[in-house]
RNA sequence: GGCCAGGUGGCGGAGUGGCUACGCAGCGGACUGCAAAUCCGUGUACACGAGUUCGAAUCUCGUCCUGGCCUCCA
């Protein structure tokens, strides 16, 4: 099996040949950190860290680079406006990154490196862009010269009249073209600045993402990720940088997410309808939030709204549904080789492996999830029966002494275990589905939810005794005393608790 | 204005030439004391017009609509 990947330099599914077959490098633009995460930085975490996932089971190591962009002159303006030094904004904003992208469930990349720690690389490239006639200084800027490369506009398709007939930026007169670029600026005295050859200066925006690619990718490297509106002129500047300064290919394959409107609107803070990533933890689980993401393929514009977010709820409910009632079956180690065959259908993996089909491997989820439920009411009391003898967990080889002994009985329960393994596993390269069921159901982060179903959030009911209420209930039930029994159920239900009664007599309950 | 995407059933959302995507919601049924959960069955679809083809949601051309980029932006 091959792994394809849409390559926004030809427009084209390519397959993915990664230039040394045991080591692949990533680089993620990440972001600027002067304000919250918004729900639409989050998209391309969630994108590239499914194809982080991926590419670490495909090839021995990966190497996962995402920036932090800590000098900008929005963050200078943010922190002028709350009266705070620097780096107070950066520190502040980079710990809640983290901490919103890890309640994603993202995993964090294998560096990290900050702008302001890759000052003299940059330096020493925009000194190398100089020599070889690519740049020039004026007026303590230094700007890159558009016409001195002469595949400038490749990537994003732009041809270069085109471009200076729709410039309408206001060219400075100290530009030799009006495409000409900022590699370095001069800062005044209030402004954070380094000491470089143009005098005290800061780096312009593109050049900090060519220096720290080189640093830890070196000069051509696998995979380049981003949003889209990125493509230009981040990355086409990018590019022009990069290969001038370095005489060698850049990105291999350019990969690049759609954008997001929020209920079907553009976000933007003045049509007030901004989403940080924090607030919409607050409506439901991370989880959620990022198979709602996961929902679209990673191209496609996505529209973000409640009701997606419900739907993804909805969808993890029935995973984990399946998953609570398989929950005494084994689970298989992927790495090895005798799981394989077993663990790895063709549900997940091969859509992921044709560019990143999201959409498609959720399907093979719920696939999955109906043809474990098919199969469960018939096995409970053999699962029961069989995990009851003080072991607790129903392990293959197990299952595979049931079929040589009662074929019939084993081989349904083979089936349930390869389709835990399936969702599980499956679920580890979507980064979802691994947490326990039960606590799904009845911790926590199952009763942050129903803010997104318009539904008056239930009064936190830890004073409750659960159990001792179904066992009550149950007696009633004995009893055949239903007005009681269904009192009982109609008051958890009032404080947000749902009672399952299974077949064979038990009751199970969750959150609603 | 230029460039680039996208328009699929009530909703979300896959699918690139012939075969049920999938999920949610709806409707019918099974299970249940009644529910919940689950299972089974089921209707409505490919923006519009023309063309290519034995055959098009899928290819071509045109039209309309939406969004993005061209300026900081995922």
């Amino acid at each position: 099996m091959t792994l394809y990947l849409y390559n926004t330099l030809s427009r084209t599914k390519e397959a993915f040949v990664p230039l040394n077959p045991d080591h692949v490098g990533m680089y993620v633009c990440g972001p600027t950190v002067y304000d919250l995460a918004h729900i639409g930085n989050a998209r391309p975490v969630i994108v590239f860290d499914v194809l982080y996932r991926l590419l670490k089971r495909r090839f021995k190591r990966v190497t996962y680079v995402r920036n932090i962009t800590d000098v900008d002159d929005k963050i200078n303006a943010a922190a002028k406006a709350e009266g705070v030094a620097i780096d107070v904004i950066t520190a502040r904003t980079a710990k809640a990154y983290h901490d919103d992208m890890a309640a994603l469930g993202a995993l964090p990349p294998d560096e990290e490196p900050r702008a302001t720690q890759t000052i003299a690389e940059m330096i020493a490239m925009i000194e190398t862009l100089i020599a070889k006639g690519h740049a020039y200084a004026a007026e303590g800027h230094v700007l890159f010269h558009v016409p001195s490369f002469a595949e400038y506009g490749r990537l994003s398709r732009h041809n270069q009249d085109e471009l200076i007939a729709g410039a309408r930026v206001e060219v400075a007169p100290f530009k030799r073209d009006p495409r000409d670029f900022v590699l370095w600026k001069p800062s005044d005295a209030d402004l954070p600045g380094w000491d470089s050859p143009w005098g005290r200066g800061r780096p312009g925006w593109h050049i900090e993402c060519s220096a720290m690619s080189k640093k830890y990718l070196g000069v051509t490297f696998d995979i380049h990720g981003g949003g889209r509106d990125l493509v230009f002129p981040h990355h086409e500047n990018e590019l022009a940088q990069s290969v001038c300064a370095n005489a060698a290919p850049f990105v291999r394959y350019w990969v690049h997410n759609g954008f997001l409107t929020v209920e079907d609107e553009k976000m933007s803070k003045s049509l007030g309808n901004f989403r940080t990533v924090r607030e919409e933890l607050e409506k439901a689980p991370g989880e959620a939030l990022r198979l709602a993401m996961l929902k679209t393929h990673y191209r496609q514009p996505l529209d973000w709204t409640d009701h997606g977010i419900a739907e993804a709820k909805a969808d993890l409910d029935r995973f984990y549904g399946a998953l609570k009632a398989m929950r005494s079956f084994e689970v298989l180690d992927p790495n090895d080789p005798a799981n394989t065959g077993q663990v790895w259908s063709v549900q997940i993996v091969p859509p992921l492996d044709d560019d990143l089909n999201t959409p498609r491997a959720i399907a093979g989820l719920h696939t999955m999830a109906r043809q474990a439920h098919r199969l469960i009411p018939r096995l409970e009391a053999d699962i029961e029966r069989l995990t009851e003898s003080g072991q607790k967990v129903l392990r293959r080889a197990d299952i595979e002494a049931v079929i040589a002994s009662n074929e019939a009985l084993g081989k349904p329960l083979m089936e349930l275990l390869i389709r835990k393994n399936m969702m599980l596993h499956g679920g580890a390269l979507l980064g979802i589905l691994q947490n326990d069921p039960l606590h799904w159901f009845q911790g926590a982060m199952a009763t942050i939810t129903p803010i997104v179903r318009g539904v008056v959030s239930p009064v936190v009911t830890s004073s409750i005794d659960i159990n001792a209420q179904i066992e009550a209930r149950n007696a009633a039930k004995k009893a055949r005393n239903f007005a009681e029994a269904d009192r009982i159920r109609d008051e958890l239900k009032a404080a947000g608790i749902v009672l399952e009664d299974r077949p064979g007599g038990k009751t199970e309950w969750r959150r609603a």
